[in-house]
DNA sequence: TTAGTAGTCTACTAATTTGGTAGGATAAAA
DNA sequence: TTTTATCCTACCAAATTAGTAGACTACTAA
């Protein structure tokens, strides 16, 4: 299941970019349009900005805004920034690889099978971005 | 990412399934050979008898043994005995469908990718059998 | 130059979930 | 009737999740 902070980061995202280049939208707009808590919105906004899906500007007149095409960032991207793997194993994951500390690759059999599985969510959240929820 | 009660679940049924039809299998076998926590693992086979896919026996040469046939036994249903919902959204689950408290269907934008998710997950979950991990 | 506005940042907290453990009860066999 | 093995309820500690608080910084406009 995605975390509530990973949905509203993508209720967020979606709101910010059907305004996209309509410039700076403010955290208290988005959290009453979309309904969600405005200093828990705060950190989601922020960590987005780290990480270059958003940029921001501050005092008046300022807000946040997409720093990239909203068409160019993927799901993907979004649920690894804030709630980490997307793969069902830690030893399947592309992004956040751990060797697993009670089996071995060579004999543990789940990873085929889960490889599998990352495989097939991976196409459509690579494939799919925030212009599809918008 | 799985719970690390659904992997000990898979390991298990996966030595179990290599057993099938040798006779019941005791508890302290599988945790040993499988570097499982007994007492846990007590939980997980009570678990997974209550829904039918083991059956076991009590007293001397007694164990677990699978109910049915393990090819017959789908990766998706013992995740979601185990872990519950394999959808990324509790509005697009099939199994353990929940409206969003925050969003209704119409309006949220989220429920066609997620429902898109589930399906190529599924597609894969639902073929693949314990078989598949023996 | 000084209000006022709006994001930045660190730290804290409560509730829930996860990953187990403990120990007695029950049932089957020998 | 003792031994063996599962059954079952309850408990616990650690981690994660979901949010809050409050002080700080930067920008704008009068």
């Amino acid at each position: 299941m995605l975390s509530n902070k990973a949905k509203y980061a993508l209720k967020a995202l979606s709101y910010l970019g059907s305004k996209y280049k309509e410039g700076p939208v403010q955290i208290a707009e988005i959290a009453e349009e979309k309904n969600i808590p405005l200093k828990f919105l705060e950190n989601i906004l922020l960590e987005l900005r780290k990480n270059e899906v958003l940029d921001s500007k501050k005092g008046k007149g300022g807000g946040y805004y997409f720093a990239q095409d909203p068409k160019n960032v993927s799901i993907a991207k979004i649920i690894r920034i804030i709630d980490g793997p997307i793969s069902m194993l830690p030893c399947v994951s592309l992004y956040f690889y751990k060797q697993c500390d009670d089996c071995d690759e060579v004999s543990c059999n789940l990873n085929r099978v889960f490889s599998e599985v990352r495989d097939a969510t991976l196409k459509v959240l690579e494939k799919r971005s925030i212009k599809d929820i918008m």
